[in-house]
DNA sequence: ACCTGAACACCGTTCAAGT
DNA sequence: ACCTGAACACCGTTCAAGT
């Protein structure tokens, strides 16, 4: 159970983040959590920006975790869904660490994009896999995950932040919007 | 050309803002550029937050009017093309507003969604008459418009911060998606 | 009604020193 | 190699006082 000050670090502003949002996460408040002193930090990382992209980091491997064993093994457009709705279940129940992970950071990396990268992996073959049984258009597969990935999320960033319809017959929840898209695209394959 | 020291503290904290990012909007330079005391902006808003949350509503109103203009009078699908690539490019020229102004803000008030509302109202129309000439699906318009302002700001969003897969031959800019979802769109109504 | 200057608590960061 | 305590500059906020 022994846990690296590291790892310990990370944790411990990851859920300051959750508890309080960002204006709560302070180095004195995270080296409390972390049973060390409030520079401690510095001794594993340059600077609270570079903490965040720490923290960034580890969530969105976890959120690729996350995605690849929501995806269910079977390769359909329903495991496209799947993913798709985890990803936004994700972002429902971790606002502020979306926000972080997602959103400009200071403290970023090269080496992010490219786990980044890593997380999308899973959804353009599970992309491709739809499109040959044409359950999606024929497109490139990195582009059509691309135009997936990219509603999943704006709907899910605008849905947290109040910004989506939300009164009357047009109110719609991100899945929805997920759910929507998927069959005009489905609609799509056929009319060509 | 006099203007009044609550609207001279809102242009002061946007410029501060896209000119050093949210680090660097501080009560005290923005009372420097707009001539004041470090605590003069407390006569005006409550908090930093307020304030902040005071340039979010202005950029919205703003937003608003740019895509107002930008649909060209016409209404048509490529008046709905250009609003969402108006969109993206305020996006794109204000990348530290653009994340304010859609971000958690803690000074957040109920007027501002209603103020959001207001943005999307030309959007929506332009969605009804479109699909009135079968160049959308038709689905309820408020639902439609949700669907296409979701991919135009995820697609923003993630390409402002590197998250869009950005090499080879699967590379898609934010309008590319934006194109290819309204060619998929118009493809499922045909097939209805 | 609007503004100022001093003051307070808090934060990120640095540094000398300890093991 | 990792950690601590003191110190520094800076920031949001408050307050007494001025017009």
């Amino acid at each position: 159970m022994k846990k690296d000050t590291r790892s310990m670090l990370i944790t411990a502003a990851a859920e300051l983040l959750d508890q309080g949002g960002p204006a709560s996460v302070t180095l004195r408040e995270v080296g409390k959590r972390a049973g060390v002193s409030h520079n401690a930090p510095y001794k594993h990382f340059e600077s609270k920006d570079n903490l965040l992209a720490a923290v960034a980091a580890r969530e969105l491997a976890r959120m690729s975790e996350t995605m690849d064993m929501s995806s269910g093994g079977k390769v359909t457009i329903a495991a496209v869904r799947r993913v798709l709705h985890a990803y936004i279940d994700w972002a429902r129940t971790y606002p502020a660490r979306f926000h972080l992970t997602f959103g400009p950071l200071p403290g970023a990396d090269v080496e992010q994009k490219t786990t980044a990268g890593e997380s999308r992996k899973l959804l353009v073959a599970l992309v491709g896999a739809a499109q040959k049984a044409d359950l999606l258009p024929g497109a490139n597969a990195d582009r059509m995950a691309s135009l997936l990935q990219a509603l999943a999320h704006g709907a899910a960033d605008l849905a947290l932040n109040g910004h989506l319809s939300a009164t009357g017959k047009g109110r719609a929840e991100p899945e929805d919007l997920v759910d929507d898209l998927l069959r005009y695209l489905r609609a799509s394959v056929r009319a060509s």
